[in-house]
DNA sequence: TCTGGGGTCCTAGGACCC
DNA sequence: TCTGGGGTCCTAGGACCC
């Protein structure tokens, strides 16, 4: 049963092989048993048979070819997987209610409870993976263990097409002969630095103690490295965790751009994304601007709205007059990818309207209309101005105009439409 | 490895408040 | 005039993940 940690290995950590590229495969007979890479300028996802070869995600396309001339390309065809990633999550669930989702194609499992009804932890793996396989067509690798992350390093090792189960009792000699670069959060910086103190295996890790990692990385990451190395990983599975931002960016290659190519591309993603927002029921109070250069270095400007929001209008505002501010700095630069995201999701519950006011001896008065009144500094402006947002929002609408702190700017509470 | 597009979390400093 | 400690919020950057 359960080992000397309390806890049974309950945990499937279920993860799609080189995901795209097995969609690819999949839907064309041509390309099953090649390599496959799968988008053009820089390799999205490649086939195993690619990576025999040596080829990487993220790896230049044109490097990838010079490495392996016979893989086919393939332009990403991201509605199939979509469509694909909701068939698997569809049998995830079909399995077990808790599920919690990591990316598209990647779940953690928990089946504690259903063990009695449908056999082992192991049975149901193996069963999920038969499905995933009939039903949808795809290899899938799963891990299973008694913690999150040991689920997941069991998944890594057992790829590709795999299933290993960590027994608690065998935890580990599992883990300790594993490189530090199996830990989760340990990347190419981070290795670097473990290196360094002559760490190379987790048991090194284990072995070099909390204080050491603290002051080497940092708090959060030298806990977290520890708790890790010593198998202590308490996270639970938690279906039904929402975003905490969402973002969208292009890249605009090495091209100059005119500012009105830039106002174009940085006004459809604001589009984008506003969309996104208000399909998804969200609002955003932080707008973040991402910007690349030729020589990739980057730059993000952001700017916090007093009030959620999840209306194109101040989203664009603020994305515009990021851009505007961030210009003269970065000069000459190049820019070769613009971006945006929209954070602080569900920051404030009621949508607000801002109207600008004008300082004047002292006293604060409403403007009438929108920034391009400035000038107008008359008493009745707030008035105005109010007429003005129940013209656009209804009357019923209309909440009443508050002062914020000391800035130069009221508040109207404009009330969702059906209240 | 000269570089996509989507995310997460952490850190550090400054402003501001009590 | 100089000086605390603690807390929150915002901004910018960085590391990491798939």
């Amino acid at each position: 049963m359960s080992g000397d940690r309390g806890g049974a290995a309950t945990i499937l950590h279920a993860d799609l092989d080189a995901f795209y590229a097995s969609v690819e495969q999949r839907d064309d007979p041509d390309l099953r048993g090649r390599p496959v890479l799968v988008g053009g300028g820089v390799v999205l996802a490649c086939s195993y048979e690619a990576k025999r070869a040596g080829v990487r995600t993220a790896m230049n396309g044109r490097q990838a070819r010079a490495i392996c001339p016979e893989a086919v390309v393939v332009p990403a065809r991201m509605e199939a997987y979509s469509a694909a990633s909701k068939d698997v999550f569809a049998i995830f669930r079909d399995t077990t209610p808790l599920v919690e989702g990591l990316s598209v194609d990647e779940a953690f499992l928990e089946v504690g409870g259903l063990a009695r009804l449908v056999g082992t932890p192991k049975d149901i793996a193996a069963r999920l993976r038969g499905r995933v396989l009939a039903e949808v067509g795809l290899p899938i690798t799963v891990g299973v263990a008694r913690t999150k992350f040991l689920a997941k390093v069991a998944s890594g090792v057992a790829k590709p097409d795999g299933l290993l189960v960590v027994d608690p009792d065998r935890e580990r000699e599992f883990l300790h002969p594993l490189r530090v670069e199996r830990l989760w959060g340990v990347g190419a910086v981070t290795a670097r630095k473990l290196h360094g103190m002559g760490v190379h295996t987790v048991a090194d890790v284990a072995t070099l103690g909390e204080q050491a990692l603290v002051s080497l990385l940092g708090p959060a990451a030298g806990h977290h490295l520890h708790a890790l190395a010593t198998f202590s990983d308490p996270r639970r599975v938690t279906p039904g965790v929402s975003r905490r931002s969402i973002g969208s960016q292009r890249a605009l290659g090495n091209r100059r751009r005119s500012a009105e190519e830039l106002d174009t591309i940085l006004a459809g993603i604001v589009d984008r994304l506003a969309r996104r927002l208000r399909e998804g029921g969200r609002t955003c109070r932080t707008v973040v601007l991402r910007l690349r250069f030729g020589d990739f270095t980057r730059v993000t400007r952001s700017h916090t709205l007093r009030t959620a929001t999840s209306r194109t209008d101040p989203i664009d505002d603020a994305a515009r007059t990021l851009l505007a501010e961030a210009m003269p700095t970065i000069h000459d630069r190049g820019i070769t990818l613009l971006g945006l995201s929209l954070a602080n999701l569900d920051g404030e519950g009621r949508e607000q309207l801002e109207l600008p006011l004008a300082e004047d001896a002292g006293e604060r008065t409403a403007l009438a209309g929108g920034p391009a009144a400035e000038d107008t500094r008359d008493s009745a402006a707030l008035d105005r101005a109010l007429d003005a947002v129940r013209a656009r929002f209804g009357a019923a609408s209309v909440g009443r105009a508050t002062q914020l702190g000391r800035d130069p700017g009221i508040s109207v509470p404009v009330l969702p439409e059906h209240e």
